[in-house]
DNA sequence: TCTTTTATCTTGATTATTCAAGATATATGT
DNA sequence: ACATATATCTTGAATAATCAAGATAAAAGA
């Protein structure tokens, strides 16, 4: 029963605490492009609620029936993001924003059709996990391709915010599990150079690289 | 760029409307379970935003701006609830409630790419006709059971809105295309009988006669 | 025509969400 | 420890959508 603006608050926490437990008034701010104060008052409000735990000044992080919540949009996001790209063969860049509408209006039977249809599915389009029904959802240990060393590594998960990123990753076929070799990596000069098969190369910069996961592939 | 509020009086203005040409406060209240003051208030916003003719007290009617944004909604709702049916496998009955939701918030891309699928088709689930994406819709001149003499008819389409009815209609095999002969008709009793192959009677009320809009067949 | 009923309108208030701008607390640097 | 910078909070105001209840106009009946 919570509005849009509420779930959208619930999944930014979500993504907000995932590093530390915890985050501030002011990083949901920026995440949601809204003033500080505006996001206090809604945080009294889900204090209220009994979604977030917030202590003024202190900081706040979401409370178990907030978690479960938030995770019940992520789903429905992802689910919805992979539909459309495997039913409604629509392009990855594509999908978020629309997802993104969709996922606080779908009905949890539609959801369920969409899920079953799909074969009950563990990752969307961009690599994210899928929470399933009961909000389990499956780690991702993956490190962004700018903090790794050189060495072999397959494209695990992207970024599913940019759509300009989206479509340079899939103009140069770096899609999900797509494996390469990182070759050079110059963090002063904030470029990076990775090769594929038939020895072709590839450069990008490091904003691209903060949001190109992988993990080690034991050639 | 309208909201789903204002996009819902549209829709009921133009049924509404479609009678006489134009309809009033009231009516518009009652459908729509609001207080007339409510409505007031929202047809002189309406009105300056040049969506509706609004005369205080003598009535109002969609101007040509409003009544395409409002055709632009009906064609949503109607090719989401056959895409419903269609791909998603739900039941007739269930998928009115869900296109209430969704049509305010699917892209026209993704809107285009259903209509596609379904090969650009004129009619929803219920018999409804859909306007294609410039506006133009197919007149339905169908009369309602309740309404017509004795003879052999074909169902061409029912009334969306209540689940219940969905649900007996399609039990009783009542379906879009069904044909039939409209024997007894007790207009006092309010109860009429149709016979259908078999010699298989089925006896209904007058608020189903209502719903249910047959076209003659020449036998 | 006069009265009664019904429809419509007006006013004042409420809820959710937001911003701007000023006040206050916390953290940082010297 | 003190000044400065940054984060956070508070207050007052705005907008969209709504209702309740009283005022007014229009239609219907005698």
């Amino acid at each position: 029963m919570a509005t849009s603006t509420v779930e959208n608050y619930l999944k930014s926490i979500l993504r907000l605490q995932r590093r530390s437990g915890s985050t501030a008034v002011g990083e949901v701010a920026r995440e949601l492009s809204l003033t500080p104060g505006t996001v206090t008052t809604m945080m009294r409000h889900l204090s209220g609620e009994g979604y977030v735990d917030y202590q003024p000044r202190r900081g706040l992080r979401l409370t178990p029936d907030g978690e479960s919540a938030a995770l019940r949009v992520v789903r429905r996001h992802r689910l919805i993001e992979l539909f459309l790209v495997q039913v409604m063969a629509m392009d990855w860049t594509e999908v978020h924003e629309e997802a993104e509408q969709l996922e606080h209006v779908v009905s949890d039977r539609l959801i369920d059709r969409m899920d079953e249809m799909l074969g009950r599915p563990t990752r969307d389009p961009h690599g994210d996990p899928i929470p399933d029904a009961e909000g389990n959802i499956v780690a991702m240990e993956a490190l962004p391709l700018a903090e790794v060393e050189s060495g072999m590594y397959r494209v695990v998960r992207v970024s599913d915010q940019d759509p300009d990123l989206l479509g340079w990753l899939d103009e140069k076929g770096m899609t999900i599990g797509e494996e390469f070799e990182l070759s050079h990596c110059n963090r002063a000069a904030g470029v990076l150079e990775i090769v594929r098969e038939e020895a072709e190369r590839l450069q990008m910069g490091m904003q691209v690289a903060e949001r190109v996961f992988v993990e080690s592939v034991s050639a």
